[in-house]
DNA sequence: TGTGCCGATCAATCATAGTG
DNA sequence: ACACTATGATTGATCGGCAC
């Protein structure tokens, strides 16, 4: 337990919250896939571009967002809802694929 | 980790509104989809690597690794990036890691070493930068 | 047939920024 | 000022695919 603290050389320290303007793209992207949320390393550019921040970063956000949407889906109904009724619809076609594998349950 | 256990799953959700569905990525995921049986611990062997205690390690709970044992990783891994088989034996037994532990660690710094090159290319100028 | 590596992801955790 | 939550980044470990 005295094992610690040698992170305190990590970059971490400094964090900064994306723009408000960039968290809207994302979760506008996030929410019109929400069937297959995993942009391919051409869509990751693209976003990137317009968030301005770095590829990584998206993975970054991308990643957390998965795994924090699916341990309490619960609580991002509102914000779900609040960005399905905003885009276009986009997530018909990624269904097909997801879908595929979907149908393979059954107790 | 004080979760008891939940292995089956229970989907069950919506609130008033059913607009969503829990679709495949949304389950609980990892460590499933592909269950190799048969033998005892993990799919994965890694040509020869055992512990002493020889239990049932199936659950890879993210170990901390040590500051001492990080030093020597890093080491190690300046002076070769990738590690011949002999090597990884010796620091298996030195860091008391499993041979697997090495690769996969040697494996993600790898990666971190690649990412980190991306990152730089461009600066041009001044850095230094102290408040 | 078995093993190592890569690329992407997961999942837990760290440290900090925000909010009340 | 301070407890608690939201969020970006780091990293040990897994999965699928590929090369040898």
């Amino acid at each position: 337990v005295m094992i610690l603290r040698s992170r305190f050389l990590d970059a971490r320290r400094k964090r900064r919250n994306f723009s408000k303007q960039a968290t809207e793209i994302l979760n506008e992207y996030f929410y019109s896939h929400l069937s297959n949320p995993y942009p391919s390393e051409e869509a990751k550019e693209e976003l990137a571009k317009k968030c301005s921040i770095t590829v990584s970063q998206v993975s970054n956000w991308f990643g957390n967002k998965r795994i924090r949407y699916k341990k309490n889906i619960g609580k991002f109904q509102e914000e779900a809802n609040l960005y399905a009724a905003k885009t276009a619809v986009t997530a018909a076609h990624a269904v097909a694929a997801a879908v595929q594998n979907n149908q393979t349950n059954s107790p | 980790n004080p979760a008891p256990a939940n292995p089956t799953k229970s989907p069950s959700l919506n609130s008033p509104t059913m607009s969503k569905q829990i679709f495949p990525w949304m389950k609980e995921s990892r460590q499933n989809t592909k269950q190799k049986n048969s033998s005892s611990s993990s799919g994965e062997s890694c040509a020869g690597d055992k512990s002493p205690p020889g239990q049932a390690s199936s659950k890879r709970a993210r170990t901390a690794y040590t500051s001492a044992q990080l030093v020597e990783l890093e080491k190690e891994f300046h002076f070769n990036r990738y590690l011949c088989r002999p090597r990884r034996v010796e620091m298996a037994n030195l860091l008391n890691l499993t041979e697997r532990q090495i690769k996969i660690w040697f494996q993600n710094r790898r990666m971190k070493y690649k990412k980190d090159q991306k990152g730089k290319g461009m600066m041009t100028s001044s850095g230094g930068q102290s408040p």
